[in-house]
Formats: C-alpha cells, sequence, structure tokens
RNA sequence: GCGGACGUGGUGGAACCGGUAGACACACAGGACUUAAAAUCCUGAGAGGGUGACCUCGUGAGGGUUCGAGUCCCUCCGUCCGCACCA
C-alpha cells in the first residue's frame, strides 16, 4: 500500500521533458479541426518571473490544454516584448551592453517558464529585439509610410525629462511618464506619428462588436477615443477690431442649442488668432506665454483658475448682426481639441459660468428644466447642463433641447444670416494620432534617411534591416544613436550624396501591436503569412493585465486595421478585431512588513505568529516586533515579493499554479499567503493518496463495462459525470476559482466512496479517477501524467480528449425541493424528480411543518415551481 | 466633477434565468492515530434563543415590486478603478 509521498519538484522536470521530447504542444494548421488560439500578454525580459507572470500564464495554460482535450487545434505561443528603457538604464548603470542584458534575461526568464510546465510551442518564440523580428516592422512602417498612415510633423510633445524621450499621450499618467514617473513637460519637436485617428470612428463603433470583452474595457476605450457629435460655428468679426487677415473664427460646439445664451468667444493661447492678436500688444504676448507654460503638469490644471485676456476683438453673433461678443483668449482653451476655440455659455456650461462670474460678462439662462418654473428660475453660480425648454432663444423659445439643436443645426447650415456666418455638423474625437518616436537606442530603428535634397527618404526594402550598431555608448543621458560616430551617416538612398539616418526608434508598443500576428509564421520571410494568420486569427482568447486597456490593445486594434488596409492580413471573420475575446486577471497582492526603523521588509524575512487580534509578526533573524501593513499588489519597491522559483523548488509549479487559480475570482487581486499555498500543496498529496488507493484497490484497466450498477457506484458515476460537467463549464468561462471547489467537491465524495468493493465499484472507481486525473490535468498537469501512469495508462494525459459526460448521469431520479410557507422555509421534501404539480402539492400540504406554520389558516393559493420549490401561501 | 464596478460568516469566496444563502477552501475548535510532533482521518461551526425535534434574525443602510429578492427597481452610505478644463 502507501506509495510515498508525490514529490513534485522531482516527477515536473520529469515530465515536463517527456513533453518536450514528445513535441506535443507543437502547432501547425489543420483545416479538419476547429481551431483556437490562445494567448497570453509576452511578458518583458526584465529579469526574473514574478507571480503577476505565474497567475496569467497559469490561466492561459489551463484554457490553452482544455481546449486541446476538447479536440481544438491550439495555438498557444510565448514571446518576449524586448525593446526597452530598463535595457538601457541597465547599459547607463552597470555597463552591460542592452542586447547581452536582455538575451541573458530571457534565457532565464524561459527557464522559469519551462519550469511552469506550460503547454507552450516553444518553437515559435520570438523576441521583438532581434533583427529577424524587427525586420519586418520596419517593412510594416515603410507600407504604413506609403500609405499616408505614417506621418512626421512638429508638434507639441511630452517630454520625459528622466528617460530623456517623448512619451505617447496615452503614456502620460496623472502628468508623469508612464515609466519614469517623471513630471512630463512640453517641448515642440518634429516626430514621426501614426495615423490612429483615422480609424477613430471604426475602433469605436466596432468595440460594440467586442462582446467578449469586459465592459469596463470597452467603456475605457471609448471614453479615451471620445467621441462628440457637433457643429463647426463660423464667426464673423468685427472688421475695425480683428487683425489682418483674420474675418472669422470657427468655433467647435456640442451645444449649438444655447447659441442664444452666449456671452463671449475664447481662443487657445497657440491659436493663430491669439498669435496675430499678441503682436503689438505685449500684456496678451505675456498673458499668451503664460498660458503656454500652464497646462505642463496636470496638477497645475487643476489648481488653476478660469483666466482670460480680453483681445478686443469682437465677433458677430451669427443670428444677429448687430449682437457683438468680446473674444477671449483664455487658459482653459484646449488648442488640440475642436478648433481650439470656443463659444462660451455660462448658463450651460461650468466652466463658461466662472468665467463669466471672474470677468463679469452676461449669463442669460436659455434652458428652462422641467422641474422650474420660468417666472422664478434663475441661475446663481452653478450652469445647467441638462436637458429642458429653451428659453431667452427667440425662434428656439419653446422647444426642447434637441428639437433646438437641429433647428439651429439646419439654420446654420442652410441660413447665410448677417456676414457669412455657417456651420456644419461635425464629429470630433479626443483621440490623437500616436506619436511613436523616441529618442532611444534600445528600440526598432525608424528606416528613413533624412536628405538635404530629396527630404525624407524610405531605406529601400533591400536594405532591412537597418539594424542597430552593437558599439553604442551609454556613459551619459540622450540617445546614443544620434552620438554614435558613423551609425547615422549613410548616403541618401536616393541621390547618393550624404545623408543622415533617423535616428529616433519606434515606440515599444508598436513591437507589441502585431507580435500576436507574427506568431502564426514566426519564420515567415514577409511580416506576414498571410494564410497563416487567416487561419489563425483572431486570437480566441487573450488574457492579461486590465493595465493595458487602453494602450496595448488599442494600439493592436488600429495596427490589425492598417495592417489590413496595406495588404498584410486579412481576417476570416467580419470585422478587423485582433482578439476575439479578453480576459483581464487581477493582480497578486502580500501583505507589506515594515521594521522598527521603517525600512520595507521581505516576507522571507519575517515570521508570523498568532491570529486575529493577536495576530503579529516578528523578524526572524532578531526576534523584534514588525509592523504588519497593507495587503497590496507585490513590487520591488515594497519588497513584498515571494519568488516563483522559490516555491516551485519547495512545492512545485503545479502547487503554485493551483493556488492561484483557487478561490479568488481570477479578474480579481488574489492574497498570495504561505497558509495558501501550503494547503494547495496539502490537496495535491491528497489527490495522489486517492489516485494511488484507487489503483490499489481496483487495479488494472477500465476492462469491460458492468450491465448494471448498484446504488453506491452509481452514486460514484453521478459525482464524476456531474464534477467533470461543471469544471468544464467552470474552465469554458475562465472561473477557474468554481473549477478548483467542484474538483474539491468531488474528490471528497470519491475518497469516502472508496471504502467500498464490489466488480461495479471497482469499474465507477477506476471511471472516476481517470475523470478526476483528467479534470486536474490543465490545472496541475504534471500531477496528472503521474496520477495517469499510476493508473495504469501508457499515454499521456495532456494527449486524452475531455471524456464525454452521460447526461442521464446529471439529473437525479429524486430531487430535494424546498417547502416554504409565505416565503418562509419550513421544510423539505424529497419526491420523485418527474413528480406532477398536485403530487408536490398535497406531499407538501400533508408536512407536519406545514401544518403547524400556517397555524390552523386554509392556504390561499400554492405555488409550484417544478424541481425547486414549493410556496405555500396562507 | 463625470463614468464604471463592487459591498455575502473570523477570512477568500459559492449561489444557473428571481426559487433551500453561506457550496468549496483557509483559519479555528474538539476527537482519533502517535512516546511526541508533523502528516493523515473523523466531527463541529452565520448570529441570537431553547434541554429538545425547533424558533427569531441575517447578503452595506432604507424603501419598493413579487407567492418568493444576495439577485430586479429607487434613494443613500462606503470601497476600488478609469477619465478629467474635450466646449
Amino acid at each position: 500500500m502507501a506509495t510515498e509521498r508525490y514529490n513534485a519538484p522531482d516527477r515536473e522536470r520529469y515530465w515536463q521533458h517527456v513533453w518536450e521530447k514528445s513535441q506535443i504542444f507543437r502547432a501547425s494548421e489543420d483545416k479538419a479541426r476547429p481551431k483556437c488560439y490562445v494567448l497570453e500578454m509576452f511578458p518583458y525580459p526584465s529579469g526574473r518571473i514574478h507571480m503577476g507572470h505565474v497567475r496569467n500564464y497559469a490561466m492561459g495554460d489551463v484554457f490553452a490544454r482544455y481546449k486541446r482535450a476538447k479536440g481544438f487545434n491550439v495555438l498557444h505561443p510565448m514571446g518576449w516584448d524586448a525593446f526597452g528603457m530598463p535595457a538601457e538604464n541597465a547599459a547607463m548603470e552597470r555597463k552591460v551592453d542592452p542586447g547581452t542584458w536582455t538575451y541573458a534575461n530571457i534565457d532565464t526568464m524561459r527557464g522559469q517558464l519551462k519550469s511552469m510546465g506550460l503547454s507552450l510551442d516553444w518553437s515559435r518564440e520570438i523576441a521583438t529585439c532581434t533583427p529577424t523580428y524587427y525586420k519586418h516592422q520596419q517593412k510594416l512602417f515603410l507600407d504604413l509610410l506609403k500609405k499616408g498612415l505614417a506621418y512626421r510633423k512638429s508638434s507639441k510633445v511630452n517630454w520625459d525629462p528622466v528617460d530623456h524621450t517623448v512619451l505617447a499621450n496615452e503614456q502620460v499618467i496623472d502628468g508623469r511618464g508612464w515609466r519614469s514617473g517623471a513630471l512630463v513637460e512640453q517641448r515642440q519637436l518634429t516626430q514621426w506619428f501614426f495615423k490612429i485617428t483615422d480609424y477613430a470612428e471604426e475602433l469605436l463603433s466596432d468595440l460594440d462588436t467586442l462582446v467578449n470583452w469586459p465592459e469596463k474595457v470597452r467603456l475605457m476605450q471609448a471614453n479615451w477615443i471620445g467621441r462628440s457629435d457637433g457643429m463647426l460655428v463660423r464667426w464673423a468679426l468685427d472688421k475695425k477690431t480683428a487683425p489682418k487677415g483674420f474675418s472669422e473664427v470657427e468655433v467647435y460646439t456640442t451645444r449649438p442649442d444655447t447659441l442664444f445664451g452666449a456671452s463671449f468667444l475664447a481662443v487657445a493661447a497657440d491659436h493663430p488668432l491669439a498669435k496675430a492678436a499678441a503682436e503689438n500688444n505685449p500684456e496678451l504676448e505675456a498673458f499668451c506665454e503664460e498660458c503656454r507654460r500652464m497646462g505642463t503638469s496636470v496638477a497645475e490644471i487643476e489648481a488653476a483658475e478660469k483666466r482670460g485676456f480680453d483681445t478686443g476683438i469682437r465677433a458677430i453673433h451669427p443670428f444677429d448682426k448687430d449682437w457683438e461678443l468680446p473674444v477671449y483668449v483664455a487658459n482653459f482653451i484646449l488648442m488640440d481639441y475642436g478648433t481650439g476655440a470656443i463659444f462660451g455659455c455660462p448658463a450651460g456650461d461650468q466652466r463658461d459660468m466662472d468665467f463669466a462670474r471672474r470677468y463679469g460678462l452676461p449669463v442669460v439662462p436659455v434652458i428652462l428644466p422641467p422641474d422650474k418654473d420660468a417666472a422664478t428660475f434663475e441661475l446663481k453660480d452653478t450652469a445647467y447642463t441638462d436637458d429642458g425648454t429653451m428659453i431667452n432663444s427667440r425662434f428656439l423659445d419653446g422647444l426642447t433641447t434637441k428639437a433646438a439643436f437641429e433647428e439651429t443645426a439646419q439654420r446654420l447650415e442652410t441660413q447665410k444670416l448677417g456676414r457669412k456666418p455657417q456651420g456644419a455638423r461635425k464629429v470630433n474625437f479626443r483621440l490623437r494620432d500616436w506619436g511613436i518616436s523616441r529618442q532611444r537606442y534600445w528600440g526598432c530603428p525608424i528606416p528613413v534617411v533624412h536628405c538635404k535634397t530629396c527630404g525624407v527618404v524610405p531605406v529601400p526594402e533591400k536594405d532591412l534591416p537597418i539594424k542597430l550598431p552593437e558599439d553604442a555608448t551609454f556613459d551619459k543621458p540622450g540617445n546614443p544613436l544620434e552620438r554614435h560616430p558613423t551609425w547615422k551617416h549613410v548616403n541618401c538612398p536616393k541621390c547618393g550624396e550624404p545623408a543622415t539616418r533617423e535616428t529616433d526608434t519606434m515606440d515599444t508598443f508598436v513591437d507589441s501591436s502585431w507580435y500576436y500576428v507574427r506568431f502564426t509564421a514566426p519564420e515567415a520571410a514577409t511580416p506576414v503569412d498571410v494564410d497563416a494568420a487567416h487561419y489563425w486569427l483572431p486570437v480566441d482568447q487573450y488574457i492579461g493585465g486590465i493595465e493595458h486597456a487602453i494602450l496595448h490593445l488599442l494600439y493592436s486594434r488600429f495596427f490589425a486595421r492598417a495592417m489590413c488596409d496595406t495588404r498584410h492580413l486579412s481576417f476570416a471573420t467580419n470585422t478587423r478585431e485582433p482578439f476575439a475575446a479578453l480576459f483581464t486577471q487581477g493582480m497578486v497582492t502580500h501583505e507589506t512588513y515594515k521594521s522598527p526603523e521603517g525600512f520595507w521588509m521581505l516576507p522571507g524575512d519575517v515570521r508570523l505568529e498568532g491570529e486575529g487580534a493577536h495576530r503579529r509578526a516578528v523578524e526572524i533573524a532578531t526576534g523584534r516586533q514588525v509592523t504588519i501593513g497593507a495587503t497590496e499588489k507585490m513590487s520591488k519597491s515594497r519588497k513584498n515579493l515571494v519568488d516563483p522559483d522559490d516555491i516551485i523548488a519547495h512545492y512545485g509549479a503545479d502547487c503554485a499554479r493551483w493556488f492561484m487559480l483557487s478561490d479568488s475570482p481570477p479578474e480579481r487581486d488574489v492574497i498570495w499567503t504561505e497558509a495558501g499555498v501550503a494547503g494547495a500543496g496539502r490537496f495535491i498529496q491528497r489527490i495522489w493518496r486517492i489516485v494511488d488507493e484507487i489503483a490499489e484497490t481496483f487495479p488494472g484497466p477500465l476492462g469491460a463495462r458492468p450491465e448494471s450498477f448498484g446504488p453506491e457506484a452509481l452514486e460514484i458515476r453521478k459525482a464524476a459525470h456531474r464534477a467533470l460537467d461543471q469544471v468544464g463549464r467552470a474552465i469554458e468561462a475562465l472561473r477557474f476559482n468554481v473549477a478548483v471547489a467542484n474538483i474539491h467537491e468531488f474528490a471528497n465524495v470519491l475518497h469516502s466512496a472508496l471504502s467500498q468493493s464490489g466488480p461495479d465499484i471497482a469499474w465507477a472507481a477506476r471511471e472516476a479517477g481517470a475523470f478526476l486525473v483528467t479534470m486536474i490535468g490543465p490545472m496541475m498537469p504534471h500531477l496528472a501524467e503521474e496520477c495517469w501512469a499510476r493508473l495504469g495508462y501508457n499515454t499521456l494525459v495532456a494527449n486524452e480528449p475531455w471524456p464525454a459526460v452521460e447526461p442521464d448521469l446529471l439529473v437525479d431520479d429524486q430531487v430535494t425541493i424546498a417547502v416554504q410557507v409565505n416565503g418562509k422555509r419550513r421544510d423539505e421534501l424529497v419526491i420523485s424528480r418527474s413528480a406532477k404539480s398536485e403530487d408536490v402539492e398535497a406531499a407538501a400540504l400533508k408536512l407536519g411543518s406545514v401544518l403547524r406554520a400556517l397555524d390552523g389558516r386554509q392556504p390561499k393559493k400554492v405555488i409550484v415551481v417544478p424541481q425547486r420549490i414549493v410556496n405555500v401561501v396562507g
């Protein structure tokens, strides 16, 4: 009896070796089977994997292995998002070459991932920093350039003074660089952009098709794209006051209905009209300068008051040539939204209200709230921005807000009142083009050459890849490519004269915008093997962190479309969405500990004692009391890290995987606890013991199925089939914690059933054992193989199909239904599943508990929900 | 400020479409085994009351719809997340 304890670390190495040798996770196109592309967001090779990776990849692996068992042709690849700042920082700090550093990290992390036993097709591994990858990215860039989807312009950009590079709008968080955390500055630079705004409408409307994405992510993207329906309204300027060459100003508004509530116009400090007006007005010039300086940080914007400067220019109301309004330069007008100019309606917009109150401008209410009386309605300092009935608005009076919008829009479009004021409907987006220039070394070089005579010249395709020089220096800040002695000096591909290479490299988010395409044919001579991509895409299940809800996912959605339009890609589906289903997993958190001096401490240096209110922590080395802090995301800075290697070496990968999948719903944060891991470790041994006992007590293969099963054997079979059914559904829905609970439940049933004997029991137990092993397979694959072998099979459970559930076994002949009296549960009733409602009612009314609860009253009504509940109303 | 999500025992969390709330696990308590510990196995447990089969209360708070509400509707409170002068 009792085989020894399952030695996870040892057996895991063995089974990993077996999988690797048999190459079972290699994917190839197979039209005969339905495909399933399972992808987890690929890691940045920062040095070592962390628990967040373990959780992410464990989830993806469960799904991939399950789908494989369900008969799908699964593609489950892995690679490295390998360009980026940390490699350069390492080069600066430790004098190692960024490439050397990166590849060493990749080697380490590959080893770590392999020790997790993931069902990955390693033959497709890619690293974005290899010329064999970025060569194709350069080709894609050239095609985008040709198509007009990549372009250069001078613009105000977010400059990260720590990383010495430009950041995209999406990469500025609370006014700080997303990576460095430095306060971002505004600089005027000539930069490369991708025309993501060309796809704004499609990127927004197609969100509706992404039904298998979290609602939250879709909303975040929709808000980010920020569509608004409005009008462009052109206001004539009074000739006497307008600067030379300006006869009108165009403003953007989403509320043309409030046009009669206008009391001023305002333009941004960078607006051409402001610049012209400032030319011979030093005071205004100074004000504009001040405005430009502001707005460099969000903190300042928040604190800033609404301020303006009257330019002296007067504008003429589109519907009344005798109505003049002042034109201000104002600090709260954004040059890059709409037209950089607005008309201010204090009654209908809080900002305009603040502004009007400060400068003593008129406040005319134009919308009467539904619950207010026209005679008494007045506005204090709060604007009314909702719908209502139009007042003080001439021909709009009495209309609803919506009708007034239409009426105004129509009139503006068709009429030519006064001096050529007019308007046009316009959809405006908040989304800006994606600035991809980075003044860094460790990125994909932008393949163009700047020539004095020919201008910007694309590098001929035959010259790709433009490789990074291997002898760059990192001893001072700035772009190593820019200061490299020879790299940038080339001859113009067009005229042959001396010219310079573009020294900007691409934002690393470009690399990750198409890697999922490259995985479908990682060796292809062209960026994409169209057939392979057509077969595999879209990704059927994508799993990663919520932190990429906007950046990476939006860029990827853009890139898929841009690649379609440059004929690199075509989808078999009728949308151009790269990720059919998205799942965003929660973070891995851990308690934090602080020494008496206030320094963060590693969990490994701390011993926990007591519980509840008496729970305390002491430093193992000294026995000193340690402060237990909040539970937070595992991070280096707080030192609340647990190294996956340690866990895998001690408990095994299956244990780490199982714990990650237990308890917490995958979309929520999971708290890593030593007790939880130990519990997972105990369960592994429990499974091993159960399987061992089955193998020992009921040896041999499944054999011929008995003619009939006794009630005890039937119970085992029912439990097995029910569990298999439930676990399958739970995995399908990515509800791993529920699957884990179902497995626990089944293991408990099986464990207590094993003391019985008999030929039918033997068969049922063997079947149940096989089921148990199959259902733990996706989550604890090594243990499953070991158990599978122990049960006497000489195949790999990783290759076994998910058994078919016998539907008959999922239903019981007898059902237990609750009996309520007036909605309160009083009893329960075990009755035939097919019992008629009348019979159920009769049986319920006979129950002593029911009679007692009725207390002599006659039942007024009896509600019977078949197989569920009886409610006696009395 | 705007938008969204969430709120269930000591803890993590279950509960299909409105139908027995608390599955499963962790932690805990008691017992068995053991010289002892670990491991394992068995048992217990939402709160309160009763000797007892039982009764009352209970899913953030309050109200509503319903035979019946953790689930649907309204108001409020709290926590978390996203966006934030976007006209």
